[in-house]
DNA sequence: AGCTACATTAAGACTATTTCTTAAGCTTGT
DNA sequence: ACAAGCTTAAGAAATAGTCTTAATGTAGCT
């Protein structure tokens, strides 16, 4: 566990190995996965690490994992002192919007199998080495339900 | 309209007045908003425009408006030879991230009228020159239950 | 002023999607 | 071998949201 809900998320993180999950607890107490982090992929509560105000989130590695972790005042230097830093974590975060755009018009625009359908031809790789319990989180159903929409995928 | 489905995103828009919006068309004909964008706001489908590939979205003017436009060429000649340009766009795209990702744990966890109050307690600006067709369109619902909401809301 | 187009409200019937519940069988790590 | 958690199952139930129709309101256009 990385990042706690009420802490302030002090570290970018780089995932060497392993795959982690970041979410969020509703009022019922549900967990809702906004994304996961494997190996050569960035992972933090971006708001809380550059406001400095206490998360919302919760960061968890799902898989034994290796990390590396910047801290925020040390990025800043890196950003002041090396226009690169600035290049690589603006692609960075470009890609990661992209995808959360994408994401954002698929649960507008379709039923939970289809969201099912997508995740699994988009993260091939992921979704092989992901629980269906993580899935369906990340998916916004239960996985009780993912079973039946899994039940009714194979019958076609 | 500054952005069609199908083309390629050409450029990088930034308001100077006005107001715009970007939705995508499901395969229903139903329009749904991504995201507005005002004065002083930046707008383009970065997929398309970073990737050359062709958008699947619309951004049209809702309001007369008035707009400056980067091409993608002479942004990347930005990019490569004044580092303020990294840092600043870096900046921008990350505080778009940050609001699309409290938006997406936002549906997650409420109902239409949560989280059309959080709309208007974060957006009472936007939301108050918006008219409600495109509010709906945004919140993921049609327009008349949006109507039963703002009922509800006022009977409380 | 008047017209047109569109936005808003209304309200009831309807329904698809998803949850809930309970339970049994299956995996996997220790 | 055991415990813990994952997966499948399946029917009942809930609910949020849509659809439909229609009347009313509003704002720009000529």
């Amino acid at each position: 566990m990385i990042l706690q809900e009420g802490f302030v998320c002090k570290h970018y993180t780089f995932v060497e190995k392993g795959c982690f999950k970041m979410y969020g607890i509703d009022e019922k107490g549900t967990e809702h996965n906004l994304g996961f982090a494997a190996e050569n992929d960035w992972v933090a509560d971006l708001g809380s690490f550059y406001s400095g105000k206490p998360s919302k989130l919760f960061i968890e590695a799902i898989e034994p994992s290796t990390i590396l972790q910047i801290e925020h005042q040390d990025l800043l230097y890196l950003y002041v002192n090396s226009p690169k830093f600035d290049r690589n974590f603006r692609v960075i975060v470009e890609e990661k919007f992209i995808e959360l755009q994408n994401r954002l018009l698929q649960n507008f625009s379709s039923n939970a199998e289809q969201r099912y359908l997508d995740f699994l031809a988009q993260y091939a790789a992921l979704a092989s080495r992901l629980p269906n319990t993580q899935i369906a989180s990340y998916l916004g159903i239960t996985p009780e339900f993912l079973s039946k929409i899994r039940k009714n995928i194979s019958l076609k």
